[in-house]
DNA sequence: CATGAATGAGAGTTCATTCAT
DNA sequence: AATGAATGAACTCTCATTCAT
């Protein structure tokens, strides 16, 4: 069933302005450009969204529900907090890697010191948090993780992710310039089966 | 003070620079307001800089080098691979800590898939990451670290530092509204200490 | 009068970048003049001529078509190559001094040796020449004319003609000042007679 | 002996601006380029002349003052007005030609209707000119000219020179590109020598 | 719903010119 | 006489946003 226009239209500029905001950052990302990859009059970006920091908020609405939603269905499947930690990175890493602009998108927002993260968007990202957040405290609260500070480790795995799928151009670059190791090679599945190995052993119980 | 001196006025703007790009970030730092920030004439940034990126460059430079040099010089008074690491955490947490444009302009250079990084700095931030990569295979050949990535472990350190230091604001205000624990009153030796820690639990080889 | 009309306002800007250009040529003529010239928004002229060069060069494809389209229809009503080369002198002279950013456009064009003619503006000149060396190599043929070189004798016309329509005011005041001869108050239609009745002579075949 | 630097300097300038402005023209030429080509501080440009439109008189005034003398030496050796012109057209030609910034400079000059031409350059001008009419005057009586109207063959001669020299380039492009004869290999000799014959058969007394 | 025309504010950059030394 | 630092005004051009149709 086809949708209304309407609703076509403003998908059509969501999905665009996915792309768009991340290949460019918000800054540099243009209407007019934005308007022409969605073969759409600039004229009805306005109309659909106030401006253009509504459709930034819009975006990144859409897109942390988006992969807080795979998440959490994924996790349904899982039976204990290793196995539910596993599936929180293992999906991260492959919902990241098949939408480049959320890593992107949420390393600029994140990086924004200054910046004043809006209230809806700031409630999505909390949301994530939280729930990985609840994942370690019933891990330890069942003797199988000790020692957590789950802000951190969230960072560390978010951000590790974040990062190197975001630079996987530069570490081609790299390698090639200089011979260095950048694991240019790796690709994601390696790198979330790597951080979990680690994970599972700095959260191990030691008693 | 003097009035035409050329050293402190290049000074002034390299400083206000770092302030600014890393608030802002580069495309929506304006040179108006650099400038204005400098007290100085919008065009003397252009007689220092050739031009926007020419500063950004300079600013960019400066900063690295500077991080680097006070990171090797610490290693110097370390006497193994583990002693090496904790420096190389702990020297730059601080550093970053009191430099807060760094952990910002770092994270915004690197999560910017698709902006041409500059040789120069290229080299600058190889630079870094092969230092930290040296630390880490000498461990390995000498049996305190094993199983090591480094370009992972690189980012698992300075990305989750530099979103620590960048998202302090924002994980104050999430703790104060919806009380989670967003790790908002650690200091960042505190920080630091506990990535330490599970850097030496995930590297220890276990054979 | 209609309030949004592109081809008004596309117009409105070619006439008053006619005028603006040959008053003060390429460099000094600025967009935000112009605009207020128009009565428009500074940005419209970059809405319809992507820059100023695009600007100029449209300003001059239409200028150097209507010149060649006048003198061309002029030139299916004459019979002989004599009468063909009067009505050349002629209308040019005459369009010209009605259409005075013409010379005053093409010297500056012609004398900037420095400048580099783009493609398009550069055909358009020649196809100008072409026409008139065609006049020329065909009296010739019917033993009308001898000894022709044509660009010369194209220079000869267009370069005194032009000349003698920008100096106009110059020369006006030079013979008030020293009362010299500048022939201040001939009309165009006696500057392009002379010009005839000498070119006739000097091309006349004398065998 | 050499001049005092004083003198050395103000000369250099000026040689080097006579270079600048006619192959970039007055607005293009900045004074930044002009006082590295001086090997000078920008600032002594500006104790020598006052300001850009200063240094433009004086180039021009230098300019023309040379070419009137050179062309009065001369004109002393020839013996009757025929020859005189003759001397007038080759001493110009050759003149222009190796100083080839005087055509681009006149043309520029001449070209800008509304320009107020300063009077001191104003009068330089009108001296070159006078001496032409003179010549023609001269003929006039001696019944070796008929039927002159100065100003006109003035243009007639010094525009076509001026356009040959500084079109020389266009044409070489405009042969290589279309084939038309764009007298294209002419040196200066044969065109000064055509304009000469031509010259004489137009103006030759026929009663 | 949709469009193209219009706008105003501001961006980076250049440049003639002046000032302090 | 000479220099490098400083300035202010102008320049071309871009862009988010709005208006009229």
């Amino acid at each position: 069933m086809k949708k209304r226009d309407a609703e076509a239209s403003k998908e059509k500029i969501i999905t665009n302005a996915k792309i768009l905001f991340s290949k460019k950052g918000f800054n540099a990302s243009s209407m007019d450009e934005l308007a022409s990859m969605c073969d759409l009059n600039k004229a009805m970006v306005f109309y659909y969204f106030k401006n253009k920091q509504g459709l930034f908020e819009a975006v990144m609405k859409e897109v942390l529900e988006e992969i807080y939603n795979t998440i959490k269905k994924e996790n349904q499947n899982q039976h204990n907090p290793i196995k539910e930690l596993e599936s929180f990175i293992k999906t991260y890493a492959t919902f990241a890697c098949e939408h480049p602009y959320l890593p992107s998108l949420l390393l600029k927002e994140l990086s924004d010191s200054g910046s004043v993260v809006p209230e809806q968007l700031f409630a999505n990202m909390r949301q994530l948090f939280e729930f990985f957040s609840e994942i370690l405290k019933k891990g330890e609260k069942e003797g199988c993780f000790s020692d957590i500070i789950p802000m951190i480790l969230y960072f560390m795995i978010i951000g590790t992710l974040n990062l190197m799928i975001t630079t996987k151009q530069l570490r081609i670059k790299a390698h090639a310039l200089s011979g260095v190791d950048t694991c240019s090679t790796c690709n994601i599945d390696e790198i979330s089966e790597y951080i979990m190995k680690k994970m599972k052993k700095m959260l191990k119980d030691e008693k």
